[in-house]
RNA sequence: GCCGGGAUGGCGGAACUGGCAGACGCAGCGGACUUAAAAUCCGCAGGGCUUAAAAGGCCCGUGGGGGUUCGAGUCCCCCUCUCGGCACCA
């Protein structure tokens, strides 16, 4: 036992003063943090810094913050500090996610207007996370749902609505019966409710805004590309969401009049190398054609029907690809413009009309829908392509058949007239070059994405500044007359359509052009429009004439970092690229993407499964914090397992890292002296250092070296904390070293500053009352990161381990500089080793510098 | 069906470009301190065999099976389970 643990023990008082209380220590420095605006703060244009983004995605106010909230935001202020610590100019900002249905909910349910729940819920969860000591910069707060934030919605649909980004169309739209609104085709997941996940999604017909996110198909697919610094995995969500297909339409001619127009089918395919072997054309059952070609046939009509309303059915359903294929012979023909033959027409359950032309060129052999569908009918399966391997030069007489359906693309084609003994490849070519050269097809590029529908007949969201005049039509409210405010005093229910169509002084306006009387559009914007450009607005928050100033914007965009959770990767993410493209375009940024790294944090789950109130298994961060404190909470969350995994929380957990800094406080409050005696000088010669005291500094060393990397690298913060718990340890196996003055004041002093700056990104609290424990003044964040010295991180002795084929035998300890002849040497020396070779055959010794040696024998 | 993660002690997880598997933490066991407890501090600890016991020694061990290599948790092939995402996209 060492003398201070005696004398420690011997003594109440001075026990009491060492005992680790995160509450007295948290409550002391967030009462400053509050006081001191300063701290935080980023200045926009600090030359002698270099600036540096970090973004967490900001929440909804639900009410309180959760778990997954605590760990991404863990994450980034870590970031943040360590970035300020590099000297950076550090922009970390955040705000509120705050239009949406669940304050509607809430009003229904305890009779509180929206506006007051939710900024209540806001005013909470701000004082929750100044509680949690996260750094952000609170001047640059943004709350969405507010008008001088929703003013610049609105101009932005403005500016849409002029170049011809926005529109109104009657469409087929997805409604949720719970929500009592539209929803995107992104937020629908399964057939149901993204909100609701019970909730089967309906199909409904309504006039709605519409954003063309289409137009930036290609950029938006192609930048995906250059963002480097995006997972992997998301970049796929994305390209697949975004669903480019390359391929050819064809006209197809129909044999005999018509009903009204046309006179003609236009199918879309990938594989225009197999339409000698297309067999039939399939239509979807809302093609406009259908009605012509069926003419007023009663059976054939109520077949159709069928094929329509099993479609809808399909759809909410969610189980589309899972119905059985079946359709409907129109009793019609078109003829393939390739060779002439008539074909037949049907319409079938399996096409769909919202993607490609909503008709198809059928080719049972080689695609297995149309295979399966020409087993069900009797449709002919003609062969057209063949295995390379099988068709080579057709000299040898017929070939046998593959296995149908055969829809390799390494392959040749037969009986395609002039075509036949192409590869797929060239057939492509040179077929699409013949159908566009005779004028009855061409080249084209069909996209999955569709453009986003915002109108939601909600009442706490944006109001889309439009009006419909009796004379006029559809006019934009004028710039001028922003914001369209939202109203107060609304009786929301979910029946009846939007909320706002029942405020006669919300509705009832003035035609802008005419001065005759107008409507209002009582719909309200989907509220991924706030979150499409929030973080341009922390740049100037509070910025009153425009949405943002280029100038400081180019300053800070793109974000260096974006850290959130992977359930945006395809709303939010889309979304933001692209209001960031149109915002390029219109000349407001100069950045093509918002973020240039992306970092998506893993679930925080409990005993296997996701924390949710319905499975009983929520940990409420205030919980953690009460008991443990903000600090061991927070590190927890970092040390359990790396960001990116799955975090599974386990609340012992919380309390040994709660140890952890009891250890690290309580060594720097029994050692602090020495910093006072020590002059402040930084080190002491390491020569003259006892072995402990030199294995410590070297500790030292490797310890920051190890956490630097983690920062700079792969963000394995669990090793980064391991690693100083490691070097805590350390230091308590030299408190007798130190009680007996055997340990360098010097040393001692920059041993503890070092570890208090370690300590700074992760526990901030105790960082900062340790800084001032040892004398020190001024924030941590302006303070230099620690240095290592790769020389002074060196061992000096290297414990070899020895295999004797390949299996662990024994262990020589010898100097760091042994060249290898002399490591071979004292390895076969070795006793151990001469035992297990004795009598043996030495084939082959291999040596691993720094590491391992081992012996073949034979 | 397609794409992408993952599987390591009683538990969460380490092991960076192939080189001592199990760092660090939790739970556990033993000890010190205490009238006692808590707190704290120190130590032990993958499984098995050998041994009176310990030291020591040996064998097995990273979901399963094969392979490459002096050497595989890590690389290659096949398979199982599991978690995400997409899915009649022509």
């Amino acid at each position: 036992m060492s003398e201070t643990t005696k004398n420690m023990t011997a003594n109440q008082p001075e026990q009491r003063e060492l005992r680790y209380e995160p509450q007295r220590i948290e409550e002391k420095w967030h009462a400053r943090w509050e006081a001191d605006s300063t701290l935080y703060a980023a200045e926009p244009h600090d030359s002698k810094r270099k600036k540096y983004y970090v973004l967490e995605m900001l929440p909804y106010p639900s009410g309180a913050l959760h778990m997954g909230h605590v760990r991404n935001y863990a994450i980034g202020d870590a970031l943040a500090r360590f970035m300020w610590m590099n000297g950076c100019n550090v922009l970390h900002p955040m705000g509120w996610d705050a239009f949406g249905l669940p304050a509607e909910n809430a009003a229904i349910k305890n009779n509180v207007p929206p506006r007051q729940w939710t900024l209540s819920n806001v005013a909470h969860m701000r004082a929750q996370m100044k509680r949690l000591g996260f750094a952000y910069d609170w001047s640059r707060e943004v709350t969405t749902c507010l008008p001088d934030y929703y003013k610049w919605n609105q101009w932005f649909f403005l500016k849409l609505y002029e170049k011809g980004l926005a529109y109104r169309k009657k469409s087929k739209v997805n409604w949720c019966p719970e929500c009592a609104t539209v929803l995107a085709n992104e937020q629908v997941v399964d057939g149901c409710c993204w909100r609701h996940e019970e909730t089967q999604v309906e199909q409904r017909e309504l006039e709605q805004w519409f954003l063309r996110t289409t137009n930036y198909s290609e950029e938006l697919l192609a930048g995906l590309d250059k963002l480097e610094g995006w997972p992997e995995k998301v970049r796929t969500m994305q390209r697949n969401w975004i669903g480019r297909s390359e391929g050819a339409s064809v006209d197809f001619k129909i044999d005999g009049p018509i009903g009204g127009a046309g006179g003609k089918i236009t199918v879309f395919t990938t594989r225009i190398d197999t339409i000698f072997g297309a067999t039939s054309i399939q239509l979807a059952p809302e093609h406009p054609v259908v009605a012509g070609l069926i003419g007023n046939d009663p059976h054939l009509h109520s077949k159709v029907e069928d094929l329509v309303r099993e479609q809808a059915r399909a759809r909410e359903a969610g189980d589309v690809g899972a119905i059985e294929k079946h359709g409907v012979f129109t009793g019609r023909y078109a003829i393939n413009p390739f060779n002439q033959e008539k074909i037949p027409v049907w319409v079938a359950n399996y096409i769909l009309m919202d993607y490609g032309t909503g008709a198809i060129m059928s080719v049972p052999a080689h695609d297995e829908r149309d295979y399966e569908f020409a087993e069900k009918y009797g449709l002919e399966i003609r062969i057209v392509i063949l295995p390379r391997r099988i068709g080579g030069p057709l000299a040898h007489g017929q070939p046998e058949s593959p296995v149908l359906p055969y829809t390799e693309k390494e392959s040749l084609l037969i009986n395609s007239g002039e075509f036949s003994e192409l590869s797929n490849q060239e057939a492509i070519e040179k077929m699409t070059a013949f159908a566009e050269k005779n004028g009855f097809g061409k080249r084209t590029v069909t996209y999955r994405l569709k453009d986003w529908g915002i109108s939601r007949q909600r009442y706490w969201g944006t109001p889309i500044p439009m009006l419909y005049c009796e004379k006029c039509g559809v006019v934009a409210v004028p710039e001028k007359d922003l914001p369209v405010l939202l109203p107060d005093n609304v009786d929301i229910t979910l029946q009846g359509g939007s909320p706002l169509g029942r405020i006669p002084e919300f509705v009832n306006a003035t035609c802008p052009r005419c001065g005759g009387s107008a409507r209002r559009e009582t719909d309200t914007m989907d509220t991924f429009v706030d979150s499409a450009w929030y973080f341009y607005r922390y740049t100037n928050a509070q910025l009153a004439d425009r949405p943002l100033d280029t100038a400081t914007v180019s300053y800070w965009f793109p974000i260096d970092q974006y850290i959130g959770g992977v359930e945006h990767a395809i709303l939010h993410l889309i979304y933001s690229r692209f209001w960031t493209k149109f915002m390029r375009d219109l000349g407001l940024v100069r950045n093509d993407e918002p973020a240039l790294r992306l970092f998506t944090q893993g679930m925080v789950i409990k005993d296997g499964a996701k924390m949710s109130k319905s499975k009983g298994n929520v940990v409420s961060p205030d919980d953690m914090v009460a008991q443990f404190g903000a600090d061991s909470t927070r590190m927890y969350s970092l040390f359990a397992t790396s960001p990116d995994r799955e975090l599974d929380w386990q609340e012992a957990g919380v309390e040994g890292v709660h140890r952890f800094l009891g250890r690290a406080y309580r060594f720097v409050m029994r050692n602090a002296g020495a910093v006072h005696g020590s002059q402040g000088r930084d080190g002491a010669r390491s020569a003259e250092l006892s072995p402990k005291c030199r294995q410590i500094e070297r500790k030292l060393h490797q310890t920051i070296k190890r956490v630097t990397k983690d920062f700079q690298g792969r963000w394995h913060f669990n090793t980064s904390v391991a690693a100083i718990m490691e070097f805590v340890n350390e230091l308590y196996g030299a408190e007798d070293e130190i009680s007996f003055g055997r340990f360098p004041q010097e040393l001692l002093a920059d041993v503890q500053r070092r570890l208090v700056l370690l300590l700074a990104p992760f526990a901030p609290y105790l960082a900062a009352e340790l800084w001032e424990v040892l004398g020190a003044t001024g924030s941590l964040l302006r303070h230099p990161w620690p240095a290592f010295d790769p020389a002074l991180a060196e061992e000096d002795q290297i414990t070899y381990a020895v295999q004797i084929n390949g299996k662990l035998r024994s262990h020589v300890v010898l100097p760091a500089e042994s060249p290898e002849d002399l490591v071979r040497e004292r390895v076969l020396a070795d006793e151990k080793v001469r035992a297990a070779i004795d009598g043996k055959q030495v084939a082959k010794v291999i040596v691993v510098p720094g590491k391992l040696v081992n012996v073949v024998v034979r």
